[in-house]
DNA sequence: AAAACCTATTCAAACGTTTGCGGGAATAAT
DNA sequence: ATTATTCCCGCAAACGTTTGAATAGGTTTT
């Protein structure tokens, strides 16, 4: 790599017999400018393939056009949908992003943070780490950098919030148990302090009161990780009871999976004696046999939305803090292992 | 946000009395500079959270300490893990990471490259999009910045590339099929210059051979993309042989569970009246029924060696390309597509 | 004809860091 | 005692860009 030198904006008004400031004006259309020089400047420009050093530019203005991702797990499906809508939004808008991995290690997520904003990002997208506690290292960068949280939130941080109709989504899908004639329907959560768990469970709660099914907590499981490994132990769980449910949601597509594997190893039918809802619509959703009904979120728009709204917030540089939540919809996909045709 | 600005080596340097010339020098441990004064420098730095300005910084010496990645779709699991893997090495050698997409799309690709160069990386981490016939622009940047390509590769580059065994990872699958006493070995791979099918398809090729079983180009199926879909019409395609295959080696898990889906469609047995073999460990594997045979591709130790072999390339700032090809070693995870305990 | 006002341009400073070079003080060699 | 050497440190330039202020020339207003 011979590293041929980058043309700059000194060789461009020497070549024109300008001065460096006329060449930067010029290039950026300022209106002090003449069109005729405007003119001159860009094709030179442009014959050159001239491009302005984005150091010199980044460090006289304080701008990087860099936006700054930080994810749980970028090998889960649904996050990796996200990213692909901020990477989308964010080229459009003329900024790059980096992106980090927080492993849902609280600590490394506050260095993460501490690191990007000192590096310079014009603002944050962050999906909090599972059972972040403090949110002290947040509040910190939030008064440094722009920052919007997404999928992930926490009403303890005042910034704008992208998230989805949990509630509702979760609703709907328990309606639709309804609906096909279920009543007795379980449910597998998360364990207390999920933002996301908490909602899908208040969804559930409000489908079953607006229907007028008591509510019963022997079929109402939780555990600490929604697994596929969690989701059979679970479903073992409800088929020894005297009362087996005829249907159960789970709140999150592997743990459903999970149940599905375990209903097979009783040879249960499913929807017949038992259905079985997710959520997510993971790409596992069409392969498992019965394919499964789920909740599907829009990942890509939940990603450009957060950076719609976090390019708002850097461009207006208001000081001001703006606390929003945008709520992205959702919606029921229904498929065999609820409901055949 | 108060964007309370940052600590700067001049209020360190001045509040030590010392100049700002010996504050960096002490600061970047250059031996010039006496224990003692080191020692009070680091330590204010320390206790005033001084960080360098980052543009200043690479402004000064042309290095960001950015890494550029552009894959063809972040959202396919096996990229993601390698990106997992890229992340966390880039990390740990202080290095951030940019991503892109490129969608497939060679122009975009193209695109990237130049916009990504310009931008300042340091290095750029290239897997090829689908089909690059075009290779200009790779050289054009390749000789702006260092570049090693991964997984999607091709030798008309001349740059280090990181790579998995597929050849022998192939022969391995095939003999493993040979060994469970399978003959008529079908494989579904992908057309012409795809450089993975290639290589599977010569390890498939070299297995017969070395087991004188004839190939028979009538269970030789290629198409363009290797989709679930392909994967099930193309093994309807080998159900309506004469001489049907006792064994199916799809280049690709998706197209091995198409391959399944159709099988069961014709209630034929797996493995015993045909077994199958994809190529990739995605997670479905474990997730259809019955569970599949498939080779696994360290995905986050191919991200990790790419970046070893750019950082290297980097920091020795030789300004002479290395082209080399480091083989990452695959193996065969064996589940019950293909054998049965 | 002087004053006021545009218009198009240039000057020069500034952003924070790194680094070649020079120099002073202390120590060692002659 | 003089010279050479070593050890620390400061000076000042430089990187490329943006931008407030100044300026020159030209046009309009009084």
């Amino acid at each position: 790599m011979n590293k041929r030198k980058a043309t700059t904006l000194k060789e461009i008004a020497k070549k024109l017999d300008i001065s460096i400031s006329t060449a930067s004006r010029a290039l950026n259309n300022h209106p002090d400018i003449s069109d005729a020089t405007k003119e001159k400047v860009q094709q030179l420009a442009e014959k050159l393939h001239y491009s302005p050093n984005l150091f010199a530019q980044g460090f006289r203005t304080q701008r990087s056009h860099i936006l700054g991702v930080i994810v749980p797990n970028i090998a889960h499906y649904f996050t990796s949908t996200i990213l692909k809508g901020i990477l989308k939004e964010a080229e459009t808008k003329g900024y790059k992003v980096i992106v980090s991995e927080s492993n849902n290690n609280e600590n490394k997520q506050s260095e993460m943070l501490r690191t990007m904003s000192q590096f310079g990002v014009d603002g944050i997208l962050l999906a909090l780490s599972r059972k972040t506690t403090s949110v002290d290292s947040i509040l910190n960068t939030l008064d440094t950098v722009p920052l919007v949280l997404f999928d992930k939130v926490s009403h303890k941080i005042p910034c704008t919030q992208v998230v989805v109709d949990e509630e509702i989504a979760a609703f709907n899908a328990i309606e639709h148990l309804i609906n096909t004639g279920k009543k007795r329907i379980a449910i597998i959560k998360e364990t207390e302090n999920s933002f996301n768990s908490e909602k899908r469970f208040a969804g559930y709660l409000r489908a079953l009161k607006e229907h007028n099914i008591e509510v019963d907590k022997k079929i109402i499981l939780s555990t600490e990780d929604v697994s596929l490994y969690k989701g059979r132990m679970m479903t073992n769980i409800l088929l020894s009871l005297k009362e087996r449910p005829d249907a159960i949601f789970a709140i999150t597509d592997t743990a459903a999976i999970g149940a599905i594997k375990a209903l097979h190893k009783y040879n249960i039918k499913i929807p017949e004696e038992i259905a079985v809802v997710g959520f997510s619509n993971s790409i596992h959703a069409t392969i498992i046999q019965p394919s499964l009904t789920t909740v599907d979120q829009p990942g890509e728009k939940i990603g450009k939305t957060a950076v719609m709204y976090l390019i708002k917030e850097i461009e207006s540089n208001k000081n001001e803090i703006t606390t929003k939540t945008v709520t992205v919809k959702t919606h029921l996909i229904v498929r065999d292992s609820s409901f055949k045709v």
